[in-house]
DNA sequence: AAATCCGGCTAACACGTTTTAATAGATCAC
DNA sequence: GTGATCTATTAAAACGTGTTAGCCGGATTT
């Protein structure tokens, strides 16, 4: 049939079993001689090892899982493709999970992983509650945080210096000259939000100058292009418009980008924008945008490595809370030549 | 330690090991008295179910695989979505292969799926070799074609009608009144590129017009939003406009917009565009783009489901090749009230 | 009352691999 | 030439679950 083992292969090649096992697995153990045979048999019965034969014995798989917060985020796209390559290329298979934000799910994701007995996990929480990870971790299931920082020193964790972002940005607006700034962020529950906002509010002290006289707070619904237009929209409708305004996302940016041109408003002439995350389709808009970008293939990548590296030398590996820094990319939205 | 097996659960329940599977697998056949107490057994001592060993004695497992050609791009990310929320409903995990457009990836991810005995495979193909899944198929596991016609009728796939959407698209520009009209493809070895162009052709034919006069054909080297931009400027050197522009994708439509724009064209009025795939981010451009819809959830929804069909009921089960059909979307671009 | 049936459960083997302890043969020191 | 050391291989025992055949006791039939 369709399926062929170790002992016809070993049958095959004149040796027992166990040889073959070597051969997959320490093949500095077996003569060359030997070990050549068995590889020529491989090859003609088309063998391939059962992973789940495999698993059951050796007590680990080589999968680990990834569970993030919305597959449809292009800053979480990026991540799983630094993900998916790093582990490929150690070879390892990636099973993904999409909570989309529901705790449920996220639940139950977790709870298929801890099924399939996977090597690690690289999850993105929902919340701030560090005790579920706890219970994978009783299973032998080592744990990095992706975009979001651990609360153990025995835990690992890979971020980005949200803090920093929003300081560069609104530091970038206030050097162009601008003195009444609008921060457009997202829902203030979210993390990211919360501290791109103090970084913003830092930039200003930093400055010398009054944060409640500089810096303008409007908190959007969501982080969608339609919530920006329409928080442009409001700004118009008031009738001052700020001199600069800093999104804590792209496509709020975008939008809020859509909603000043349809009024005629110059950008960035009268009005100076920056976004955050780089998006692709930042660079692409009509007047480009000026935005901070983070290393989002790098997280995926650093964060695999040190998970395989938690799994793989338990021994010597020392836990480690990384933190990248984000990059301010300049374009026409504040003024910078194309 | 944290490893609890069936045969913890067994004696704490006071029952034996092959009572704790059947209420796993075939509840039905377990006294509801003792199915309580087994299933209180399991709560108490936090079992969860081994997937390896269970994939072992059974012969298939509970994960499905999806091998896409590119992460990155939108379309594949919303039928991932469409997949990965389907196949969790009915209880299966989803392995993600990223092949990137290199065939040795894909066969490497192929490899890594047959190991894990995955229980079906979803595949948006690199190529047109339809060889490589024979050699799955002997392996009895299931393969749905995404996005790719099958070749043979023992063989299940979901497209979407690329000729028709090609045809709407033009046919939708005819009606405006163009008669010079460009199409922006991308790489003709793209088989989604060379169909949509051929619905062009056919558009322009039902029309009763004449194809070599009405259609100028520009072949971009890349469906990239930088690409559409640079055709946008050969274009407006060679001073004579089209009247309207069809684009094989909306990045490349969005590039076009941008170059047209930058050069103070009035887009709809001087020039018509409309793109392809309804990504997000056409409704959120500066002048909202006309696209083509393409169902892409669904079309992950119902490959997840054909897949578990064949596998559930292998006897019952009928091959289908479905194909769905793109929808209009009209928008500032070519003229609609926004 | 004996024969039959049936639901509910158990015992035991099988799945394909990894790993440990043991074996046989070869090499070496003395 | 004898015993010790080392190398290449093997036999056999796991790993945790699913499944099959069979057992037991009580209910139903004749």
């Amino acid at each position: 049939m369709g399926t062929v083992t170790i002992k016809e292969v070993a049958q095959r090649a004149g040796v027992s079993p166990g040889t073959i096992s070597n051969v997959l697995n320490r093949p500095e153990r077996v003569a060359p001689a030997t070990r050549k045979r068995v590889e020529e048999a491989i090859r003609e019965l088309g063998f391939v090892r059962h992973g789940s034969a495999s698993t059951l014995r050796a007590g680990h798989s080589r999968i680990i899982g990834l569970s993030v917060m919305d597959i449809g985020n292009p800053f979480f796209t990026d991540v799983a493709a630094g993900v998916e390559e790093t582990a490929s290329a150690l070879g390892y298979a990636v099973i993904l999970g999409n909570s989309a934000g529901s705790l449920a799910k996220e639940e139950r994701n977790l709870r298929v992983l801890a099924e399939q007995r996977v090597r690690g996990v690289l999850i993105t929480p929902s919340d701030d509650d560090p005790a579920r990870f706890d219970q994978l971790r009783e299973r032998d299931i080592s744990v990095v945080l992706v975009d979001h920082p651990a609360h153990r020193p025995d835990q690992c964790s890979v971020t980005v210096n949200d803090v920093g972002g929003g300081q560069m940005a609104v530091a970038h607006l206030l050097g162009r000259g601008a003195r009444r700034i609008c921060h457009l962020t997202g829902p203030l529950t979210i993390r990211q939000c919360r501290e791109r906002k103090l970084g913003a509010e830092q930039a200003v002290i930093a400055a010398g100058l009054d944060p409640t006289s500089t810096l303008e707070l409007v908190e959007a619904p969501a982080m969608t292009a339609r919530a920006g237009q329409q928080a442009a929209e409001r700004m118009l409708d008031t009738g001052l418009l700020p001199e600069a305004v800093f999104c804590a996302n792209d496509l709020l940016a975008v939008g809020v980008l859509r909603g000043l041109l349809l009024a005629g408003v110059n950008v960035p002439d009268d009005v100076a924008l920056i976004g955050y995350d780089d998006i692709d389709f930042a660079a692409a808009s009509t007047v480009s945008l000026s935005s901070i970008r983070q290393p989002t293939y790098r997280l995926g990548q650093i964060a695999t490595e040190l998970l395989l590296d938690e799994c793989d030398n338990p021994g010597t590996h020392a836990h480690q809370q990384i933190m990248f820094q984000p990059e301010l990319v300049l374009r026409e939205s504040t003024g910078s030549p194309r």
